[in-house]
DNA sequence: ATACACAATAATGTATGCAAAATGCAATCA
DNA sequence: TGATTGCATTTTGCATACATTATTGTGTAT
């Protein structure tokens, strides 16, 4: 270690890391939907008493990734289609905001990484590595959002995404949808190049009601499966 | 009370409960921004004990209404000009959305409610009553993101919006921005009339636009006169 | 055999107690 | 006189104990 770097001293609190651990748990699903959270089990696991997993789970349900019933302890939060029909506009017209603002903020640094992305994911879709793609892609849309220089925004746009992380890779993405979303990044990337803001945004609204519509499908069809 | 009301028992648990009472002292500005609350005093003003005390103001730290330090405590959340020019472009994003999904699901009562306030604030306009034209005002933009009918965005709307409502109040509108806001507002109302999403939603972002600035500027003054 | 009632159990909700960190104050030294 | 260090006090962080509410299992009556 060099003399100056002279690093602050991180101590979390113990109800903030664990946030951030059951927020993994629950987005990266390993906790499913639908699952009960007891409190006992949750404090074992991590080796902590109730105090701070109490916080923590008052946090989360706040966030809506679990739900609190009085009295009856915490469920892990399905996403229903209603869900998906609320939160994907939102997502929408805040992606849009994001691609507006990161044109005005863009540098040159991140738009050759998010050209790299781009290109990577092109070449997932060309190889149909579905999974490949969802990672890039994911990249690509963090760029932006970070490069709007909007923390708020970020948040929020965080706090969305991670109830319906976990659903956007049930979509089995149609080929047709798969060419479509394509262009719509060619389409962005486009916009972001030229710095046209506007455009961006119009862009990013449809980009998501497509994903939407995709997400959507996909859980009406485990929705069905699951009553069989 | 009538026999076939039967409205369910609520019981809430105590932290819930102090979520919102907290809340609305904050947003209220009963706890003014800066004001350090220790968890004793809460406890003791509310007479409950520090365990959902602390959950509720774990909560509140999250929702950004309060500033939560490590081992130092609870702070009542300042705004600063950043934070303004945060938040407005998100909130205007969120209202111009609401506002395209209110002209979608517009019914007749909700088109009559906004028209009447409408009506009582284009009347305090020409009292110059300023604090009747926010409270107005405020009815009419609440109406619109309830006939969204998306709950999610609404939540999110309330959260962004209780951390600036009390700036809002700051704003000693010039006659110039009054006048401004309030064709604006008939503007909104005859999109509203044609059922016109599209522009009803560039509207309200404009609208937006023009409250930070006359909120920033109101801001920057109250800074500068704390400063002296 | 089913349904209801009641008790036993387990979970959540709340309060309190202990440990650790931060603040304020005073004493000491330059 | 000013700054710094050490101690006392206060406050937060966490753990545990108690209270209250749901759950479930059993027994009894119909």
């Amino acid at each position: 270690m060099r003399a100056d770097t002279a690093e602050p001293i991180v101590r979390r609190s113990l109800h903030d890391e664990l946030v951030d651990r059951l927020r993994t748990l629950i987005v990266e699903g390993a906790l499913a939907p639908g699952t009960k959270v007891p409190e006992k089990e949750l404090c074992a696991r991590f080796g902590v008493s109730r105090t701070p997993m109490r916080e923590a789970l008052k946090v989360l349900g706040h966030e809506a990734l679990i739900d609190l019933v009085p009295n009856r302890g915490a469920v892990v939060a399905r996403l229903t289609c209603d869900d998906v029909d609320e939160v994907f506009p939102i997502m929408g017209a805040l992606e849009a905001l994001a691609g507006e603002l990161a044109c005005a903020n863009l540098t040159d640094a991140t738009l050759t990484a998010i050209r790299r992305a781009h290109a990577a994911m092109e070449q997932c879709y060309d190889n149909r590595d579905l999974s490949g793609y969802f990672a890039h892609n994911e990249v690509i849309h963090e760029l932006i959002a970070e490069m709007a220089g909007n923390p708020t925004l970020l948040t929020i746009q965080n706090g969305l995404q991670g109830r319906v992380r976990r659903a956007r890779y049930l979509a089995n993405m149609s080929q047709d949808r798969w060419a479509t979303a394509i262009a719509e990044h060619r389409d962005m990337l486009a916009a972001l190049e030229a710095r046209d803001g506007a455009r961006l945004g119009a862009i990013m609204r449809a980009h998501l009601e497509g994903k939407r519509a995709t997400v959507k499908a996909a859980l009406e069809q485990a929705e069905a499966q699951a009553a069989e």
